[in-house]
DNA sequence: ACAGAGAACTGGTCAGACCAGTTTTTCCAA
DNA sequence: TTGGAAAAACTGGTCTGACCAGTTCTCTGT
């Protein structure tokens, strides 16, 4: 088989594999030429392979960026179908972390099972950036711990589906962050779901993990849903700033 | 937009239009390139992603070849890039059933809580008709009824990720049919499945309905899994119908 | 007439150059 | 000190010409 077929195949693995999130900008072609040891030709010609399996966009000038997988409700924009839905149907936030709910627990449950060394430490540094960071201004982190617990189950449907969803995702955690961190004993509470999900995905205890998961999330939903009931207004749409994670390239 | 995706476009309409007939070796890379103008990299490039998309092959010293096209009979012909990681890289299959797993359960706690008697109704209308038909002939009437209760769980977003996944989970859906039903007890006991979780949901018994659908789905892959480790081939994609045939290349 | 050696194709890879967008840095002027 | 424009340093896109590696055709010597 030709190298450019290799490449792009274990390019395509990396990606689907959860080491590169959607979105993501993969290294440029002459970084990628020198990692790899080959012409930027070959890099081309794997990259023109992914491209046309629809695997990665390329933007002249950018780069190239692992493309969505599943239709994502399109990005900044006003017109998408589900974000319309949301802002007329507020209900959407509960059925978004209902599938939050199964999700997440499943991702936990996985991850316990199956989380490298690499994976646990990657979720440590996540964790540990939790807790030190403002809590008001706590969005990114919460949706980075997440994100690498979801990494670390190493499915990639799941990996994909969860991060298609990314920034309706952002909005619930947001959600969660400025309505319910304020209140003292709330985000005790979470903090304190956060570690046993944390201690459990690290002791590779699956049930506990998954367990966990769920706990967090339907506490988070019932939090906003008292909250909700109470009257008070509940802050539903941040202004939100897309910025690109950190890439983590080690495998190449 | 780049040359070479211009290319790759103008050759693949070619090909589709009938222009090019499946099998039919196409010039060479350097007569292209003269014939179009442009150096050989950027035919190179657009070959490759017509590689990407399997509308042709390629061979060492032999040339590029139109590949034997599957135009899809009727269905919505979503080539979704998870679907080709899917063809790659077996194991997907089962990354999917872990997905579906929590999904249909969620879903049928759902549907089991909110479904109204249009939704029952429709339900009971798939499920007869799963009953009726020959379990043999079609993956449909089984993916119907999943998806009846699918939309029964009136959650948009579990909605939309599903069905965002709908070919996929036809898939699955497909290769359970196929492999599982054909074995006279497993057939028995999916039947029996279906009909747990069908009389679940009706009764409004959720956390029934949700049981009976994760043990279903994990029934399917398990068996799956065991048939792979007895060393039987696995079926894991619908037949394909092969093309009709033209002939001739005219404009390029 | 035929077998075999080249010649003449095919795609695969490489190197280096240059163009064209984008981002970052630098540095001067207000 | 700070804004903002110019310059440098990225990014991908294209071109050229060379050589390697398979395949097919041709021509030649027996």
């Amino acid at each position: 088989m030709a190298i450019s077929q290799e490449i792009s195949y274990r390019l395509e693995r990396l990606i689907l594999d959860g080491g590169l999130a959607p979105g993501q900008k993969i290294p440029s072609e002459r970084q990628l030429s020198t990692r790899l040891g080959v012409s930027r030709s070959v890099i081309r010609e794997a990259l023109h392979e992914l491209q046309g399996r629809g695997v990665i966009e390329t933007r002249h000038g950018k780069g190239s960026f692992v493309a969505s997988m599943v239709p994502e409700p399109e990005e900044l924009n006003e017109q998408s179908p589900l974000m319309h839905l949301y802002e007329g149907h507020p209900r959407t936030l509960y059925d978004l972390l209902e599938v939050r709910e199964q999700l997440e627990g499943q991702a936990a449950y996985l991850a316990a099972q199956r989380a490298t060394s690499l994976d646990k430490h990657r979720i440590s540094k996540a964790f540990r950036a939790l807790e030190e960071t403002d809590p008001l201004s706590n969005a990114r982190p919460d949706h980075n711990f997440h994100q690498a617990i979801v990494e670390a189950s190493h499915n990639p449907v799941l990996v994909h589906v969860l991060s298609s969803l990314k920034n309706m995702m952002l909005m619930t955690v947001h959600a969660s962050v400025v309505n319910l961190n304020p209140r003292q004993e709330m985000r005790g509470q979470i903090i304190r779901q956060h570690k046993q999900l944390y201690n459990a995905i690290l002791a590779g205890k699956a049930n506990a993990a998954q367990k966990a998961a769920v706990a967090h999330v339907r506490f988070v939903s019932n939090a906003m849903k008292k909250l909700e009931m109470e009257g008070r207004e509940v802050i539903r749409m941040p202004a939100m700033k897309t910025s690109p994670d950190q890439q983590h390239l080690t495998s190449l």
